[in-house]
DNA sequence: CATAACAGGATAGATTTTATCCGATAGAGA
DNA sequence: TCTCTATCGGATAAAATCTATCCTGTTATG
């Protein structure tokens, strides 16, 4: 039912560089900034970085910078990149997930409330939050 | 981000109930027709009477049967007897959960999106889901 | 009082979460 | 070019949670 404390921190990292999208910042400072296991940031940094959220620099003066406005990065993005899409229930994602699914009656729930949670989380884009 | 299978057992189960509301069912039956492993349905069967969703009865004829109308039962309600309440952050469920709460501009995402979901799925009567 | 059915506690395998470590790689500056 | 610094990516692992089963005890029926 709940987000992970890697999706959480993904996006606490986020939100800290988009108070500064335009400086590299390395890994240890978002570390101590935002109270993240460095080691464990930095594993969610590659993800994030895969994901085309943020760009990697390397070496010497190297560290992380968001690789686009923070307007058009919304908390639906972020969580999708650390623990893929947003559902309650499995069958949200993908019906043959569940075998019960033909008879059931509940499902659609599911699906439905998954559109709506989804529609919320992307429109809270990162801009919104600057301090 | 999902409910437990568990739940979903749980709800399934509901279900079913609320199509004889009146009738005494046994574990197996439910078991059965739901696709839920026996003694695991046994152990969520006993959350939901510890909720009182359904009544237990012992014993030779015994079973068990909705403690109220299903138009009195929400699928919220389920869901808090099994896993506890709906929140997609633990923050949502109590600020001091996460010491970055103070400075978290995120934060109030959670709460809003909570009460939300909430909002939605304790409208889900069973009375709703009835073939 | 024999039997059927639930109650509740103990247990355990599988999976996921939450990290940490280290050798490799790449870039900046001397 | 050489060195230093910082990320990359893979391996590893402890802890927590999920999923499920089993067994003994209790209760009610007929
Ligand atoms: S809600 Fe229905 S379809 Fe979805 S997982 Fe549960 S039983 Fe399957
Ligand atoms: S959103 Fe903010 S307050 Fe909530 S858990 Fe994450 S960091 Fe803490």
């Amino acid at each position: 039912m709940q987000i992970t404390r890697e999706t959480d921190y993904a996006i606490r990292c986020v939100y800290y560089l988009a108070g500064k999208p335009d400086e590299v910042t390395m890994v240890d400072e978002i570390s101590k900034e935002m109270c993240i296991p460095k080691s464990f940031l930095a594993k969610i940094l590659q993800k994030l970085s895969r994901a085309k959220i943020v760009r990697s620099y390397r070496g010497v003066k190297g560290g992380f910078r968001l690789a686009k406005r923070p307007e058009n990065i919304s908390i639906d993005d972020v969580i999708k990149a650390t623990e893929g899409p947003v559902a309650m229930n499995i069958c949200a994602i993908d019906k043959k997930q569940c075998g019960f699914s033909d008879r059931c009656k509940i499902h659609p729930v599911w699906v439905s409330l998954r559109k709506d949670v989804e529609g919320i989380l992307k429109n809270k884009k990162f801009s919104q939050f600057i301090a």
